[in-house]
DNA sequence: CTTACGGCCTGGGTGC
DNA sequence: TGCACCCAGGCCGTAA
């Protein structure tokens, strides 16, 4: 599920690999996840790309102006949860559900491949990128201590709802929104009004730390994710709360529980982790509601 | 404005 | 062998 080191790792990769090349032409398949395909097909082939850079779970792909018009474009490309990017050779087998084709002036062509189709690909003017991702939250590597703190003061919502919302930080999702609840030792239910100093120090650097060590490791593959290069991560080797329901704390050795927080399956330690008290209406876990 | 929630998109995996 | 069902992340509409 691409967040934001599996995303930052394809950025990366592609910027190695296809910064500078021409693309030559454009095939599609199924297009419904296509703003307008017709715009690709039209604005495409003959168009340098100049840079690759990822803005939260978005991939921006900048393309070099064409023939002295300064109308310059922006492939915008988010992979959803099953989207895959990468650079092949044109007789390497064509992997199920690609559903774009990208041919480059060196001979390889860059293939889009999606199982769900959750994924989005629109080309878009770069005057028209603001309104598009403008509304996005900071970013977790770049944020301040000071900013993370003053985005979720006074939110009384859940700390994992915040998390995972893209216009509080952009780039996380619900893999490292639990392993960095896990590491600072929060409950995800806690509300973010409500946690001390000290402890939003921990989770800022929680952050930091999760995602850092995520990239290094190119990410996670739980299912679909591979990076430019074809290739797995190796970051799910080192998960600690997501997806382990019912194994053992790697800190406590108390069995990690899953219960549904902000409509998401959580993975945390219940001793690690404490619940917050409960309070009148707060849901809990099936829909019972204490009074 | 903030928050919570349900539904929708799609198809692989699972369990009967 | 077939089939119903669950689930995933993001987004949107709705209601309080």
């Amino acid at each position: 599920m691409p967040e934001l080191p599996e995303v930052e790792t394809v950025a990366r990769g592609l910027r190695e690999q296809i910064a500078g090349r021409r693309i030559v032409a454009v095939r599609l398949g199924k297009t419904d996840f296509i703003d307008d395909p017709a715009a690709l097909e039209r604005e495409l082939p003959g168009a340098r790309i100049a840079t690759v850079t990822r803005h939260g779970k978005f991939l921006l792909v900048r393309l070099e102006p064409r023939h002295g018009d300064d109308s310059r474009f922006c492939l915008l490309i988010h992979l959803g949860m099953t989207g895959q990017l990468a650079p092949r050779h044109p007789d390497f087998p064509v992997a199920a559900h690609t559903h774009a084709f990208f041919a480059l002036d060196d001979g390889r062509e860059l293939r889009y491949t999606d199982v769900r189709r959750f994924g989005r690909l629109a080309l878009v003017p770069e005057a028209a990128l603001e309104e598009l991702i403008g509304g996005l939250g900071a970013d977790p590597l770049e944020v301040t201590r000071a900013e993370f703190g003053s985005r979720l003061a006074g939110r009384r919502a859940m700390i994992k709802a915040l998390l995972l919302d893209q216009r509080v930080l952009r780039g996380m999702g619900n893999i490292y929104a639990d392993e960095s609840l896990w590491r600072a030792r929060l409950h995800p239910a806690r509300h973010a009004a409500r946690l001390k100093p000290q402890e939003l120090a921990r989770l800022y650097r929680a952050i930091r730390d999760v995602l850092n060590a995520a990239i290094r490791l190119r990410g996670s593959s739980i299912a679909n994710y591979i990076d430019a290069e074809g290739q797995p991560g190796r970051y799910q080797l080192r998960h600690r709360a997501y997806g382990r329901e019912g194994k053992r704390c790697f800190r406590c050795g108390q069995t990690i529980r899953r219960m549904i927080v902000a409509g998401r399956s959580s993975y945390f330690c219940p001793r690690c982790q404490p619940a917050p008290r409960r309070r009148r209406g707060v849901k809990l876990a099936g829909g019972a509601r204490f009074r």
